[in-house]
DNA sequence: GTGGTTTAGTAATGGCCATTATGAAAAGGT
DNA sequence: ACCTTTTCATAATGGCCATTACTAAACCAC
């Protein structure tokens, strides 16, 4: 019994999600998320908690919606089709909307106030997550011939979320999705070779 | 005549400069900063302008005494040791100061409020220019022979910056120094070749 | 010394921030 | 129809923010 909820919390976190990715933890005022959800902070309150719960939740909706490319990418045959899928779905997602690009993960909280260190914490903690699959990943490439014995899957798996996020600071100064293909791109062509495969440009 | 200012601006401007560095732009409040220069409020306001002027000269200070890296990096003889240099000195200077990790450039408003607009603007013009330098530094090496005539100038400078930028965002996430390196190491492993050099690993 | 000028430090100002108290409105069970 | 429960929206609360009057102190020229 009682009152029904009048909004859609699904579409309300989704349009929370859009102004963390564009502003940032601290950056985002309740004023903006009341403005692009169409909610009052009230109803926020009830349906999500305070500020950084909400944005716990847009963060986790930001991992299965828009960094799914990234299980996507582990289940490819080869290391190098691993990290050419990552680091091209990279360069589409960080310039796909214009209103917020770059990466909701790293646009979040890269600095803020002592206030922001949880938040900030989650953030890594979620990021180091997805470094460590790839890692396995390619240590599994590795025992599979598929990346040379001198292959470091560690280096490796930073090296391509480094480029990714590198991608992502770039996006937010405004880089075309083109040129950001052209980096992934450079940055594949630096792909090691195992014993069953040749090295060639990339797509 | 009139009273002597009793503190010294230029060490005033580093502390600022370092409590930028850590917390970015809007994240650093007037509470930080005096607290880290031992100046108080009115003082700041009449040495530096306000909290926008003196963030932009911090950052025009970072640049100089930070970031002389890239001057020096350009005037190196090949497009590999400029790669080189600037990579190896970036994974350092982000993981110098533990107190302050990643960079200045980037920690500062990669996301904020409205309000922090032209200052993150100011961020990516001076980014933007450290990249042209760099395009323009390849397109000399290409023209020298010491990058192939199918190299991409433009493509491998976005390419080098997205990798500090990169290492930038994973200093932030605790990386180590070796780790950055690691990074840089594995940037480096395939860089293309002119008509004059062999490629091989670096240091 | 004295007057003019610049700085120092205290404390105020107004605005925006996250959060929540309050009471009206809506729904369903009985 | 009434009572309980949940949601809604207005508006308040207290804190922190950047910025700045204002007063006292230090300095130089004369």
């Amino acid at each position: 019994m009682g009152r029904h909820r009048e909004f859609d919390v699904e579409k309300a976190l989704d349009a929370v999600l859009c102004v963390f990715w564009r502003k940032g933890y601290e950056g985002a005022s309740y004023a903006d998320l009341t403005e692009a959800t169409g909610v009052e902070r009230p109803a926020l309150y009830s349906a999500f908690g305070n500020k950084e719960a909400l944005f716990r939740q847009a963060l986790a909706r930001y991992y299965e919606r828009y960094l799914d490319f990234i299980p996507e990418a582990l289940q490819l045959p080869t290391a190098r089709e691993v990290a050419a899928h990552i680091l091209y779905s990279a360069a589409d997602l960080h310039t796909r909307y214009s209103r917020h690009t770059g990466c909701l993960g790293i646009n979040g909280v890269l600095a803020g106030s002592d206030e922001a260190e949880p938040v900030r914490q989650a953030l890594i903690d979620a990021r180091a997550v997805g470094e460590v699959q790839l890692r396995e990943r390619f240590e599994r490439a590795k025992a599979e011939g598929d990346l040379p014995e001198t292959a470091k899957p560690t280096a490796l798996a930073a090296f391509v979320m480094a480029v990714s996020h590198g991608m992502a600071v770039q996006a937010k100064a405004g880089f075309s999705r083109d040129m950001l293909e052209a980096v992934a791109e450079q940055a594949l062509s630096t792909w090691p070779t195992g014993s069953s495969e040749l090295s060639g440009q990339s797509p």
